[in-house]
DNA sequence: GTTAAGTCCATTTTT
DNA sequence: TGGACTTAAC
C-alpha cells in the first residue's frame, strides 16, 4: 500500500493531476495543506522530478518548516532543495542575489513597521506636513495598499491628478519621497519586498527567464488571501511551464485588509483558461456538529463558490455556549473548564487553543491563567523582535555588521544615554547629506563638522564602541559578541537597576534574543551575523509556536488560519467586538461583515472535538464599560446544536467576589515561550515584594551597589509596596531603584 | 539634553 | 485604559 492510499479520491486527482494549472478549492479541514505536501512527494517519487526544481509557497515560514519536514518523511531525500517559503523570504532570497539590477545594493536592509514610521515621520518634517491632520499612519496605509496593488508613485500621482482631492495628491507626493528616503538607505520596506521582485522580473528578461527555467511546478497555499502584488509575482514565475497549483478557500479569506484579492481566487479560471479545478468535499477534522455550525455560519454570505463539505465523524458534543456578565467571568470560567479537563485527564493543556477577535482580549485570560497556574502561550499582539530591547540590541549588531542602516545607528547613538541630542543628530545627518555619505560614516568623520562643536568628544567613543566590536567579530561567536555588547553597553545593568517588572521582562526577552542567537549557531553550518539578522527579519510571531509543547495557546482568530486543535475556545462573542464595531458601522458594511462572518468560520473550522463560544454582557475597553448583545453569528447556529451548562442565566454568586481576587497581574510584556505553568506563578508571585519594615541604611549614608559600587543615599520614598531609593553613586551619578531589588549594603 | 508631568487620542485583524 | 507625543522644569 503507497502512502497515496491514504488519500480520498479528489485528492489523489488533486495530487495526480501534476501538469497545467490546477485550483484545489476547498473548505476547511478537507485536507488541502495534505495534497500539497503529498503532491510534491509524488512529483519527487513517482514523476522523477529534481527538487531542485519545485516552488512551494506557504502562508508562514513555520508551515514552510513543517511542509518540509513531511515531505522529508515521505520521499526520505532532496527535502532540502526545494525551495519552500513564504512570500516574503522568497522575495528576499531572490532580491539579495539580484537586486542590484535595479539599483539597489545586494545587502539591503529591511524595514519593519516601526522603520517604516520612523523614515514618514521623517519626511512629514521634511515636507513640514501637519500630522494633525494628515496622519503618518494613513500615509502609510495609503501607501502600503498602493504597493499590494502594484502602483508606482507615478501612476498614484497621475490618479490623484485626475481627481481634485488634495489629500491624494499630498499622498502621491508623499509617496515618492518615502520610495526616494528608501532607496537612498538602501531600504526596502515590508511590501517592497513582492513589488520590487515583480519589478526586477518584469524588467530583467535574464532574470525571469533563470527563475523561469527554475520553477517548473509551483505550489501556493492559502491562495485566498493572496494580493494582486503576489499574484502577479507568482504569474510571472509560472510563465514559462504553466504548471501552477493553489490551493485555497474563498471562504477563509480574511486579510482584505492587507490587501488579500479575493478575485485571485474567484477568477483563477479567467486568469489561467486551461485551469483544472478540484474540489475536496470531505472533511476531517472537526465533529458533525462543529461542521454543521460552521456551514450554517457561512451560509450567510453571498457569492461564494459553491461547496460542500461533509464529514464521516461523529456527531460530537454539542457545541457550549455560555454567556457571562463581564469578560472576568468569561476568562474564569475558560480557565477553570481547562483545568478541569486537564484533571480529569481528557485533554492536555496543548489540546487547548482560546481565540479572539483583538489582541487586547488576551490580558484578561492571561491574568486569569497566572492565578490557576495554567501554562500558557500567547500568540501576536507586539512581535519578539520589535520590543524596544529586542530591537536595540539588533541595531547594535546590524551596526556592527555594516552600519549602512542609517536608522539602526540612529536608534543607538544615544542608547545607552550619551549625551548626544536631537540637534547633534539632525547636524550629523545635515553633513551626511551634503557628503552623500551614509549617516555612520558621518560620525567618523564628527571632528570635521564644524557645526556639532564638542559633541563631537561624546560621539567619538561610541564610534570606537563599534570599531572595536568589529575588529572582534572574525574572532567570537555570535553570541559571545552580543553578550559583550550587553556587557560594555551596560543595557542589563541598567534595566536591572531599574528593578521594575517591566524591566524584568525586558531583561527576559534580552535572555530570550541571546538563546535565539546560540540556537541559530547550532543550526547552521556556516552561521555568520548578517545570516542571523536576515532569518530574524521575517518571523512572525505564530512561527514561534512549538507542537510539542504542552501549553494554552492564546491568539487571534486571523493567527489561528490554518492550524487545529482537539478543544476550541471561541471567546468575544458579541457584537461591536466581534464582529467589529467597525465592520458594523463603516459604510460598506455588508462587504466588512462577510469578512468577519469568513472569520467565524475559521474559528469555528479550527475545533476538532470540541468547540465553546462564549460571551459576555459587559466588558471594559479601554477603560470604559460597553454593553454587548451576543453576535450574529452565533444566532446564525442552528439552536439544537448549541449546548450550554449555564445559559443565559446571570450567575449572581460569583459577581463581584472574582474580580476581587485578581490581584496579581502579568507583567506587562508577554513572556515568549512561556515554560510550566509552575515556574511561570513562581516568577509572577516572585515578582511581588514584600515592603521592608525598616531598611537598614538611611539619607546621607555610605552604601554598595552589586554593580554600580559605592555612593551616598540621597532620598528615600515610601512607595506603595516598596521603598524607592535614589543613591548618588560616586562612578555612575545618580540611580533611582526600589530597595528590594537593589539589595544595597550599608557600609 | 534629560526627565517628569500633562495632554491627546485611538483601537480590529499582520507578513 | 494606556501609549505616544508635547510641554515645562531641571
Ligand atoms: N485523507 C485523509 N485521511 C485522514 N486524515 C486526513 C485526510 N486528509 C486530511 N486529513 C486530516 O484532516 C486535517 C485537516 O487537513 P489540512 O490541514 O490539510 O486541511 P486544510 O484543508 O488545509 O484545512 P484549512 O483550510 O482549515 O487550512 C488534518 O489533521 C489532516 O491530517
Amino acid at each position: 500500500m503507497s502512502i497515496y492510499d491514504t488519500l480520498n479520491e479528489q485528492q489523489r486527482e488533486a495530487v495526480y493531476q501534476t501538469e497545467g494549472p490546477v485550483l484545489i478549492l476547498a473548505g476547511a479541514g478537507s485536507g488541502k495543506t495534505r495534497v500539497l505536501t503529498h503532491r510534491t512527494a509524488y512529483l519527487i517519487e513517482e514523476k522523477g522530478i529534481n527538487p531542485y526544481h519545485i516552488m512551494a509557497i506557504t502562508f508562514t515560514n513555520k508551515a514552510a518548516g513543517e511542509m518540509r519536514e513531511r515531505i522529508d518523511k515521505i520521499v526520505g531525500f532532496g527535502s532540502e532543495s526545494i525551495w519552500v517559503s513564504t512570500f516574503h523570504s522568497s522575495c528576499v532570497r531572490i532580491l539579495r542575489r539580484h537586486i542590484d539590477r535595479i539599483g539597489f545594493d545586494t545587502n539591503f536592509t529591511i524595514y519593519d513597521a516601526d522603520d517604516s514610521k520612523s523614515l514618514m515621520k521623517d519626511i512629514c518634517k521634511r515636507l513640514e506636513i501637519d500630522t494633525k491632520i494628515y496622519k503618518e499612519k494613513s500615509f502609510l496605509a495609503a501607501i502600503s495598499s498602493a504597493k499590494d496593488e502594484l502602483i508606482t508613485p507615478t501612476e498614484l500621482m497621475q490618479r490623484a491628478l485626475t481627481s481634485s482631492d488634495y489629500a491624494k495628491r499630498k499622498q502621491a507626493e508623499v509617496y515618492r519621497e518615502y520610495q526616494e528616503a528608501l532607496h537612498k538607505n538602501n531600504a526596502l520596506d515590508f511590501d517592497d519586498l513582492i513589488m520590487k521582485t515583480v519589478e526586477l522580473l518584469q524588467s530583467d528578461p535574464e532574470v525571469k527567464n533563470y527563475y523561469q527555467e527554475r520553477f517548473h511546478y509551483i505550489m501556493v497555499d492559502e491562495y485566498q488571501d493572496t494580493n494582486t502584488a503576489q499574484f502577479e509575482l507568482i504569474r510571472l514565475l509560472a510563465g514559462k511551464y504553466q504548471n501552477l497549483c493553489v490551493v485555497g478557500d474563498d471562504d477563509q479569506s480574511i486579510y482584505k485588509f492587507r490587501g488579500a484579492n479575493i478575485y485571485n481566487i474567484l477568477n483563477f479560471e479567467k486568469h489561467f483558461p486551461d485551469a483544472k479545478t478540484i474540489k475536496l468535499e470531505q472533511n476531517y477534522r472537526s465533529t458533525q456538529n462543529i461542521l454543521n455550525a460552521a456551514n450554517s455560519v457561512i451560509a450567510n454570505n453571498v457569492g461564494r463558490k459553491s461547496k460542500t463539505l461533509w464529514t464521516a465523524n461523529d456527531e460530537g458534543k454539542k457545541i457550549d455556549f455560555e454567556q457571562f456578565n463581564t469578560g472576568y467571568e468569561e476568562a474564569d470560567y475558560i480557565a477553570r473548564d481547562i483545568a478541569g479537563g486537564v484533571r480529569n485527564g481528557d485533554y492536555h493543556y496543548g489540546d487547548y487553543a482560546v481565540l479572539y477577535r483583538t489582541n487586547a482580549q488576551s490580558r484578561l485570560f492571561e491574568e486569569r491563567f497566572i492565578v490557576s497556574n495554567i501554562p500558557y502561550k500567547i500568540v501576536g499582539g507586539v512581535n519578539f523582535y520589535a520590543r524596544k530591547e529586542v530591537k536595540d540590541l539588533l541595531a547594535y549588531l546590524k551596526t556592527i555588521d555594516n552600519a549602512r542602516d542609517d536608522l539602526a545607528v540612529r536608534r543607538i547613538l544615544n542608547v545607552p544615554k550619551r549625551g548626544i541630542g536631537a540637534t547633534t543628530v539632525n547636524r550629523v545627518s545635515d553633513y551626511a547629506e551634503s557628503y552623500d555619505i551614509s549617516f555612520y560614516d558621518a560620525l567618523k568623520r564628527a571632528d570635521e563638522i564644524p557645526s556639532i562643536g564638542k559633541a563631537a568628544s561624546k560621539v567619538k567613543p561610541f564610534v570606537n564602541l563599534i570599531q572595536v566590536f568589529r575588529s572582534k567579530l572574525e574572532f567570537i561567536s555570535i553570541s559571545d559578541l552580543l553578550r559583550e555588547v550587553i556587557e560594555e553597553t551596560g543595557y542589563v545593568k541598567e534595566l536591572e537597576a531599574e528593578g521594575t517588572d517591566e524591566a524584568e521582562a525586558r531583561i527576559e526577552n534580552i535572555d530570550e534574543l541571546l538563546s535565539k542567537v546560540v540556537s541559530y549557531e547550532e543550526s547552521e553550518e556556516h552561521p555568520t551575523l548578517s545570516g542571523f539578522l536576515e532569518e530574524v527579519a521575517l518571523v512572525a510571531d505564530i512561527d514561534s509556536l512549538e507542537d510539542d509543547s504542552d501549553y494554552v495557546v492564546l491568539m487571534t482568530l486571523h493567527s489561528a488560519k490554518g492550524l487545529e486543535f482537539p478543544k476550541v475556545y471561541l471567546a468575544g462573542m458579541e457584537d461591536g467586538l466581534f464582529p467589529s464595531y467597525m465592520s458594523i458601522t463603516s459604510d460598506d458594511s455588508s462587504e466588512q461583515l462577510e469578512e468577519e462572518r469568513r472569520l467565524a468560520y475559521v474559528g469555528i473550522t479550527r475545533a476538532m472535538k470540541e468547540l465553546t463560544i462564549t460571551c459576555a454582557k459587559q466588558r471594559m475597553i479601554r477603560g470604559e464599560t460597553q454593553y454587548n448583545k451576543v453576535s450574529r453569528f452565533v444566532k446564525e447556529i442552528p439552536l439544537e446544536l448549541l449546548g450550554g451548562k449555564a445559559p443565559v442565566v446571570s450567575r449572581k454568586e460569583s459577581d463581584s467576589s472574582i474580580e476581587n481576587t485578581w490581584n496579581v497581574k502579568p507583567k506587562r510584556m508577554t513572556m515568549r515561550q512561556q515554560p510550566s505553568g509552575q515556574s511561570m506563578q513562581a516568577r509572577a508571585f516572585a515578582s511581588v515584594h514584600t515592603k521592608e519594615e525598616k531598611l537598614p541604611y538611611d539619607i546621607a549614608d555610605r552604601v554598595l551597589h552589586t554593580r554600580f559600587g559605592e555612593g551616598t543615599v540621597v532620598a528615600i520614598v515610601e512607595g506603595g509596596r516598596d521603598y524607592e531609593v535614589t543613591v548618588q553613586f560616586d562612578t555612575v551619578g545618580i540611580k533611582k531603584m526600589f530597595a528590594s531589588f537593589a539589595k544595597l549594603k550599608k557600609l
